[in-house]
DNA sequence: TTATTTTTTGCATACGAATGCAAATACTTC
DNA sequence: GAAGTATTTGCATTCGTATGCAAAAAATAA
C-alpha cells in the first residue's frame, strides 16, 4: 500500500549513474552534462522523485524555513501581513512556520526556542518582543531576528514598522486643521513602540500648536479594552469633540460605543482617527479616516532584509520605517464646524 | 562569533556518557536511568543544547510539520480558524507551515508539492481542493490529508465542516417564521461544496414550505462581487424583503451597499442572514444574524482527525459535519411587519 | 597524434539524532 | 553470596542528501 518514500539513489540507480549526479541535478549551479542532466530528470520524473528539504538542510545548514512569531492575529492587519509576506517568501523559496505567543503568556522566548529546534533561516517577531538574552543566543548562532511592527532598543536587532511618530503628527495636523479643540487619545498597549511613538509623535504635534491631550485613556490595543475606554471617555461632562485611537481594530469598538451606545453623530459630533488602515476602515459601515501602515511595503522591506542577512551573514541590523499617508474618509470633519 | 551549532556529541562528551544516552534521554519513553538523566539534562542547559528537530525527522520520519494551505486569509473565518489550530497544534508539539494558494492560479497542486517537499506530517486543506492524483500520492506516500470547511468526492480524504445543509435550512426556517415574502439568496463560489450545501438547505426548506427563491445573485465568496450583488439584487422593481447570503463576509458588503447605496433600511425593508459568525458579525454597525460556524469545535476535531491518522495509520478516512446554532442579532426581523 | 586543460563523474564521508543489538550493570530472590 | 532477571548503556548503523577530492572523460591546444 504505502508506496516506499522515492530517494536520490533510486533515481540514481534507474539513471544508470551515481547518487552524487543526482544530487547535483537538483543542486543549482552545479557541474553536470547535459546528457546525465536529462537521464536524471527523466527519471526522476518517472518516479516522482522530489529532494527531501529536510536531509538537505542537514547537510547545507539551511532549512529554507522563517519563523514567525503572531500573537494579534485578530488585529486585522496581520493576517493581512502574513499573507502578502507569505506570498513574496515563498516566490523565492522559503516558507513560513508560524508560531502563536499567546497574548496571555508574556513568555516569548519559550516559543522562540521550539523555533530555533526546527533550524530557522530567520525569524520574524510581529509586534512581539524577546529578552535580550535570546537575541544572544539567536545573533550567535547566526539566525538574523527581523522585528516587524515593532522596535526594541536592542541594537542587534532589525526592525521594520511604518513612521508612528510622523503618523501620530499626522493625525494631530489633520485633526487641528479640522478645527477640533477638544481631542482626546485612546493609547494601545504602552509596552509597545508603535504605541509610545504614535502618542509621541501626536501629542508633540498638539503641543507645537498650544494644544495638549483633552483626555487619555487605555485600551491596549484590546477591542473590550477599548469599549471601556470609549464609555468612560464620552460619558464625561463635556466630551472630546475629536479621538486619536491608536488602532483601526481599537476604533471600529470606539465607534460603535460612540454611535449605538451613546447615540452621538460621528463626524458632528466626535471625529475619530485611526491608525493601520485594514481593510475594514474603507467599509462604508466605518470610513474611518486613518494613517496607512503600507503593508506591503514593510512586507517587501522585511523580505529584502531577511534574504540579504542569509546570503550575506555579516549585514548589520537595519531599522527601516516606512512613511504612510492619511487617509481621508468620512469620520472626521475636515473643516471648522 | 558565531557559536557554533551544539549537538548531542558535544552534551555527552561534557556528560561524560555516550551520544546515545543523551538521545535517549530527549526521547520519551526511552530506557534512562536516573543518574544520567540528571547528568545529561544538566550538561545539556548548560551548553544550551536542543535537539535538532530535521535531523530527528530523518530518522523518525516524523517532522511535527504540519502543512496547511490557505486561500481566503481575506475572510476573517480562516485567521480565527489559522489561530486556534495552531495554537492546538502547538500544544501537541507540532507546528503549522503556511502555503497560500493565490485564488488566481488554480494549481493547488504545485503548492502541495512543495509541501511534500517538506515532508510533512499531515496536510490541511483550507477551503481548497486538490487533485484526485495527487490526492493519491499522499495517501500512498502515507500523509492524512483533511479538507477543512470544503467536502470533495474523493472519499480517501477526510474533511470538517460544518452542517452546511443544516444551516442552510435554519436561516429558511428562520426567515419564513420571521414573515419574510420574497426571499433571496446571494451564493459563494458555485465550486466549493460549501456553497452548494447551503444552497441546497435553504432552497428545500424554502420548497417544503411552499416557496421558492426569489432571487438569486452570485457573489463567489468576494466582497467586491458580492457588492455588484446587491445593486442587481436591490434595484430591481420588487425588491426581496430578505436575502440569506452565503457567508458573513459578503453579508458585510452586501448590508452595506443596501444601506449607503440605497438608502434601505435593515431589516425593516430588507433582512440579511449570513454564514461563518465572524468576530465582524457581532460589531454592532452589523449586528448580523448568521449560522455559526463552530471554528473552535471544527479545529478541535480537525486536530484530534490528525493525530489519530498520524498515530494509527491505517484509520478510515472521516467526514465530520458540525451543527452550529443560527446566532440572531437584529440584522434580521423575527416577527411579522 | 600527443600533451594539456577543462569538465564531468563517482567514491567516500559528513550532517545530527534515533535505534536494534549485545554487553554491562543493577536489582531480586533464595 | 550465587544465580537469575530486569534495567542501562554503548557500539555501530541508519535516515537522504551534499560535497571535497581524485579519477575519468571530454574538449582544446600544439
Amino acid at each position: 500500500m504505502a508506496t516506499k518514500k522515492i530517494t536520490s539513489l533510486e533515481v540514481a540507480k534507474l539513471a544508470g549513474v551515481s547518487q552524487s549526479a543526482v544530487s547535483r541535478v537538483f543542486t543549482p549551479g552545479a557541474s553536470v552534462s547535459k546528457k546525465t542532466n536529462e537521464k536524471v530528470r527523466r527519471a526522476a520524473s518517472e518516479l516522482g522523485y522530489r529532494p527531501n528539504i529536510l536531509a538537505r538542510s542537514l547537510i547545507t545548514g539551511k532549512s529554507r524555513i522563517i519563523g514567525l512569531v503572531v500573537s494579534h492575529l485578530d488585529n486585522y492587519f496581520y493576517p493581512e501581513a502574513l499573507e502578502l509576506l507569505s506570498n513574496a517568501l515563498q516566490k523565492k523559496g522559503y516558507h513560513v512556520l508560524v508560531f502563536l505567543a499567546s497574548k496571555t503568556s508574556g513568555n516569548i522566548d519559550d516559543v522562540v526556542d521550539e523555533i530555533l529546534d526546527y533550524q530557522v533561516d530567520s525569524i520574524i517577531l510581529a509586534s512581539v518582543a524577546m529578552s535580550s538574552n535570546l537575541a544572544t543566543r539567536c545573533t550567535s548562532a547566526g539566525i538574523p531576528v527581523i522585528l516587524f511592527n515593532r522596535t526594541q532598543d536592542d541594537n542587534r536587532l532589525s526592525s521594520v514598522t511604518s513612521d508612528n511618530f510622523a503618523g501620530g503628527e499626522k493625525a494631530a495636523r489633520f485633526l487641528i486643521a479640522g478645527g477640533h479643540e477638544r481631542i482626546a487619545y485612546i493609547a494601545g498597549w504602552e509596552g509597545a513602540s508603535t504605541q509610545r511613538d504614535r502618542e509621541a509623535g501626536f501629542v508633540k504635534e498638539l503641543k507645537e500648536h498650544g494644544m495638549s491631550l483633552y483626555a487619555r485613556e487605555v485600551g491596549n490595543f484590546v477591542r473590550d479594552e477599548a469599549r471601556q475606554a470609549a464609555r468612560k471617555m464620552f460619558t464625561a461632562d463635556e466630551i472630546p469633540d475629536a479621538v486619536f485611537v491608536a488602532s483601526d481594530d481599537m476604533s471600529f469598538a470606539v465607534m460603535d460605543v460612540i454611535r449605538f451606545e451613546l447615540g452621538l453623530k460621528i463626524p458632528e459630533q466626535v471625529s475619530v482617527v485611526g491608525y493601520d488602515d485594514v481593510p475594514v476602515a474603507s467599509w462604508p459601515a466605518y470610513d474611518l479616516t486613518t494613517v496607512r501602515q503600507p503593508a506591503n511595503r514593510m512586507v517587501a522591506e522585511t523580505v529584502s532584509i531577511i534574504l540579504e542577512c542569509i546570503e550575506n551573514k555579516e549585514t548589520k541590523p537595519r531599522r527601516i520605517q516606512i512613511d504612510g499617508p492619511l487617509v481621508m474618509r468620512s469620520s472626521a470633519r475636515i473643516s471648522n464646524k
